[in-house]
DNA sequence: TATTTTACCTATTGACACAGTAGGCAAATG
DNA sequence: CATTTGCCTACTGTGTCAATAGGTAAAATA
């Protein structure tokens, strides 16, 4: 299940490729316009900095910005980045543990072949879609 | 991300699966077989019979028995059971409180669309199908 | 009938993530 | 210098995960 980390992530991206591109936009602005609470979406926002998402701008006329056009950020490494992973099973996360069971284990397929699935759909949706309605 | 409630669960259908399909197995032996805690098993699997996937025998020479044939269970329903949901966010949740933003929600039709990919990719796989590795 | 084997039930635990909240520091502008 | 803005650390309450513990009920066998 994705979590408001990840949806927040997304509504913010959308908010600021709706915003006049090179505007630098307060989080206090998107915070209320996307009815999320300010201190909590800090937070999230904080993530998608460190991730080179967006950049911040501190200081009076301030705010954020994307470093990127709309249609050049996927909802998949969105989601990536604020979830930590998108592995729907423990043992499809990178950083896991070698499971003993992969040689022979009978669902494994199952659960790589999903992984592709979810890969291919959200990783081939771009912001610029979400706010044209192409999806 | 599919918690082991719902992978043990799979787990434990397919075991019986491939026991003799009119032998009643007990618990015991299917967690040594799979290395599964048998106390947190036994957990998992009072779910599976309260949703009747499988039939418990109490008593000496009793233990688990499937209630239909392998091709007849789908992961989809056993995950959904185990899981309590498969919804990828909260507002597709069956029970979840009418979301204000739905009617102009420009993410909703993202999450629908991959809601439906999901169901149908693990409606449409049997235990079966596992075990025959026809996934 | 007594014993053994099995399922079934309630309760508890430690660790961790989620969804926030609080308060202050740093930077930039007017 | 004051104001605005981002950035940082720390804390909290709630809930779930992944078990563990210790029993009771039911059914078969000796």
């Amino acid at each position: 299940m994705i979590s408001t980390k990840g949806r927040y992530a997304i509504r913010f991206m959308m908010d600021l490729a709706e915003q006049s591109q090179d505007k630098t936009v307060p989080l206090e602005e998107t915070a209320a316009r996307q009815d999320i609470s300010k201190k909590y979406l800090e937070m999230i926002v904080k993530i998608l900095v460190k991730g080179k998402l967006v950049k911040g701008i501190s200081g009076k006329g301030g705010g954020y910005r994307l470093t990127r056009k709309p249609e050049e950020y996927t909802v998949g490494e969105i989601l990536e980045l604020t979830e930590g992973t998108l592995a729907v099973v423990a043992c499809l996360n990178e950083d896991a543990e070698q499971c003993p069971r992969e040689a022979f284990c009978k669902t494994l397929p199952m659960w790589r072949k999903f992984d592709h699935l979810m890969r291919d759909y959200f990783f081939h949706i771009t912001i610029a879609d979400l706010i044209n309605g192409k999806v």
